[in-house]
DNA sequence: GCGACAG
DNA sequence: ATCTTGTCGC
């Protein structure tokens, strides 16, 4: 594997308190205050893939889908070399750069494509330290971002007991949601069931410049499936790419 | 030693 | 993240 110094693991701790004075919790926008949206057109979705036996050579995929039709208007593959492993609660030194990267080149060369809001696949503001991926990105963007997590991050007090698997439990139907209360009380993410077809639910959480209740109702608004599209189509076309480009030995 | 561990 | 085919249901 690949292990990070403990030295270099206390200086991303202080990056993450320092950068966390940045973040913005509130709505910023005019359309997020708006019952349907309205002035939204695009929606971005960012991912990594990656080729089972490489830890280190990834797939970076950006991409931007028209709002409300979520159909894809724009989309790039770029292979990148990761410059520190996975470390859980500092997924973001691992993937925010290759795809900063990717928001650059397009905020030089497709200006007016730049997405209104970024989903992040990956917790925001539901972190041990409040300060995950989604947060670190759209900090150093400052684009609008949501963090939509697949699975439970244990933290805060906030675990996967049986009082947990009960809520999920109540979740009807999509669109039905519960709070990440931590032991002090405090609402760092909702639970969210976001189609019904499903019965696990994805877990929202803020990650710049837009406040809890208006990523969730977006998350909802974008979702066909489980995952929002935007990171879905992500992860797909991303997958895609590797497959043709570095197809399997067999 | 045991469990947890976003992607 | 990735390893993997079929299978059940609409």
């Amino acid at each position: 594997m690949w292990a990070p110094e403990e030295e270099v693991v206390l200086r991303w701790e202080s990056e993450q308190e320092c950068m966390k004075q940045r973040l913005v919790l509130e709505d910023t926008e005019a359309w997020q205050k708006e019952p349907d949206f309205s002035g939204l057109e695009r929606v971005a979705g960012v991912d990594l893939s990656f080729i089972k036996g490489d830890e280190r050579n990834a797939c970076a995929q950006l991409v931007i889908l028209s709002y409300p039709d979520l159909q894809v208007v724009y989309d790039v593959s770029e292979m990148v070399c990761l410059s520190a492993p996975y470390v859980s609660g500092f997924l973001a030194f691992r993937e925010a750069p290759p795809l900063l990267q990717l928001l650059h080149t397009l905020q030089r060369e497709q200006p007016e494509l730049m997405p209104q809001v970024v989903f992040v696949d990956g917790n925001g503001l539901f972190h041990y330290r409040e300060f995950g991926l989604a947060c670190h990105l759209g900090v150093l963007s400052d684009l609008p971002c949501v963090g939509v997590a697949k699975n439970l991050l244990q933290v805060q007090g906030v675990v996967k007991n049986d009082e947990h698997m009960s809520q999920i439990s109540a979740l009807s139907k999509a669109g039905d949601t519960f709070p990440l209360v931590t032991d002090s009380g405090k609402i760092l993410g909702q639970a969210l069931r976001s189609s019904d077809r499903s019965i696990k639910p994805v877990y929202v959480s803020v990650g710049h410049r837009i406040s809890l209740d208006t990523a969730v109702r977006l998350t909802h608004s974008c979702c066909r499936y489980r995952v929002p599209e935007p990171t879905r189509q992500a992860d797909l076309r991303s997958r895609e790419y590797l497959r043709t480009h570095f197809p399997s030995p067999s």
